[in-house]
DNA sequence: CCGATATTGATAATCATTATCATTTATATG
DNA sequence: CATATAAATGATAATGATTATCAATATCGG
């Protein structure tokens, strides 16, 4: 895994840093979790205690920009990011309008309607999916 | 249509007002758009000079909460919202990462993954599903 | 080790959205 | 219609997340 970083990074120029390592490795023991640029901080400074906030956004930004990072939103105003697998198609979340629970779904099921879509004349290259609704605790 | 979202309002004691009239009709007349508060607010001006912006977020917002507007993030940290009509099961939406643009789909198609959700204990209430990928004129 | 260049941390700036509060309105009631 | 009351408004300050700036530091190929 941190080869293939490793390589996706020298391609443009990136160097490999003490900080952009902690922010991987928070990233990587975190599988399933979404974490905000927060969060990751704070997990981070735990390893690298002098790390800054603004070497997080940038590398988080920069990670997502290399596909090795997935980002998106579940709450209003806020990113979160998650490690991305670019071998299995990107999996959906569930989102718990109670609890906020973010759950995963791994089926993907939208080839078909995707297939659809590009006979009308665009070319499809990712999907995000969300559901809202009830987690089995809140229901 | 205005009859119906002055019953809404009417239910929990929120007034008609002047402004949320305007509002309402920016909105109406923008139909397939996906206006961002800013450019409702420019908009909304012309008819109604003195608004304030902050009336348009509490607006938008209220407007969303009754079902009236539907509210989605497509750009970094920016929402965008646009008429709900909840007798159709709601669309999704395909941004070109090219040129931005927002077509809408208006094919469903998720009831099979919806119910193969809610049969591991879920209750789906709702789904958003946006598609990346390149628009016919930037493929 | 050196030099060119990328990166960092501190902090200021920006941008969208919310909160505050005094003033103005909508609406129910007489 | 006049009036009381609670909701709504507009101006503006405050907030929170993210981005830009810049001098100091670290990386990495030679
Ligand atoms: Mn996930
Ligand atoms: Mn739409
Ligand atoms: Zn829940
Ligand atoms: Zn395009």
């Amino acid at each position: 895994m941190k080869k293939i970083i490793d390589a996706k990074l020298k391609e443009k120029d990136y160097r490999l840093t003490d900080q952009r390592r902690t922010i991987l490795d928070v990233m990587l023991k975190n599988p399933g979790k979404h974490l905000s640029a927060e969060e990751v901080f704070e997990k981070a400074r735990k390893k690298s205690p002098g790390i800054g906030i603004a070497t997080v956004y940038r590398t988080l930004e920069k990670f997502t920009e290399i596909g090795v990072l997935y980002k998106s939103v579940f709450e209003s105003g806020k990113f979160r990011y998650e490690i991305y697998n670019s071998e299995i198609h990107h999996h959906h979340h569930i989102i718990c309008l109670n609890c906020g629970k973010i759950t995963e779904v791994q089926d993907d099921l939208l080839n078909d309607l995707e297939r659809r879509i590009e006979m009308q004349g665009f070319k499809i290259i990712d999907h995000e999916l969300k559901f809202y609704g009830y987690c089995p605790n809140c229901k």
